[in-house]
DNA sequence: GCCTCTTTCTTGACTGCTTCAAGGGAGCGG
DNA sequence: CCGCTCCCTTGAAGCAGTCAAGAAAGAGGC
């Protein structure tokens, strides 16, 4: 659970004014990492009971617009947001329970940055998501042929 | 395009009774790749015009977990489904306009699936997104900072 | 500390993609 | 050609996310 001065020192230095809504979302956000907006409206009115539904989304559009939380969103899932921004790190899922780890950058940052072709694009960044099974989901079907693409819906992580 | 017979034998092989809204939706996306479902209902009744709207969801939903299309839904973005599987490419995304292309991958399969602690994850699958802006999006807006996650709505491709 | 301006939050309704459900119709094996 | 099963059509609903108008709360100057 980060320093609530820290948050409001994040808000002040992307240039945004400091809200009790902000300081509740983007503190729910740094405690739980990975949550849909759904669980966040939950996580948000332990800290500001009356917070509104439209509320977080805003302060959720803002927070990503400026960069201080990131939004993914994995194949079949809602979307998801977490605090640790900048540092290229990348995203394990399980196709079973949709549980969401974070993982270092494979590779570096060089190759993982550079697509073989680029046809012109100017590439900016490299979001890499890796599919499998936790070791929970794992040992539920051991024989169990992996569903092909995602069958996740909306698993808590 | 396609030839259709190879596209019946396709259907066949994977267990499936060859339908007109088939033939029609899986020709429509292996001639069109990453069009959106709404873009694919037009493409399929271009072939077959009467063929519905649930169909086409229908068909996508069976051909994707039969493994004869790949969906793929970048963020912010509605599902977009090709017909190129199998070959573990990856994928190149305008922020500007949508635009995505196809690129084969970077690093080589090994390393390229392997993150570097998978925490007892069984993976079988690492999906890479490019982003970026495609040279029409960059020459529009020579010096402006790129929008920091995605902006892409609907972009045709 | 108070005032004013601007930004942001609350309330309520709505959009658009996707899915659910019921019944008629078409493919496929015999 | 017959019958069984699965598939497609029609119509409607679900749900994440967005839009809009007005009230409330920051931020800076007096």
């Amino acid at each position: 659970m980060p320093d609530p001065a820290e948050l409001e020192r994040d808000l002040r230095t992307a240039g945004l004014r400091v809200t009790r809504p902000r300081l509740a979302v983007l503190d729910a956000v740094h405690t739980h990492p990975h949550l849909d907006t759904e669980a966040l409206i939950g996580a948000a009115r332990t800290r500001l009971a009356s917070i509104s539904h439209q509320a977080v989304y805003d302060v959720l559009r803002v927070l990503t617009d400026t960069g201080l939380v990131r939004r993914i969103q994995p194949q079949g899932s809602v979307a998801r947001y977490e605090a640790r921004v900048g540092d290229n790190h990348h995203h394990l899922v399980c196709r079973g329970c949709g549980a969401i780890v974070d993982v270092d950058c494979t590779v570096g940052a060089a190759s993982c940055l550079t697509p073989s072709d680029d046809v012109g694009f100017a590439v900016d960044e490299a979001e890499v998501v890796f599919w499998g099974r936790c070791p929970n989901c794992a040992a539920d079907h051991p024989t169990a042929t992996p569903p092909s693409p995602p069958d996740v819906q909306r698993g808590r992580p």
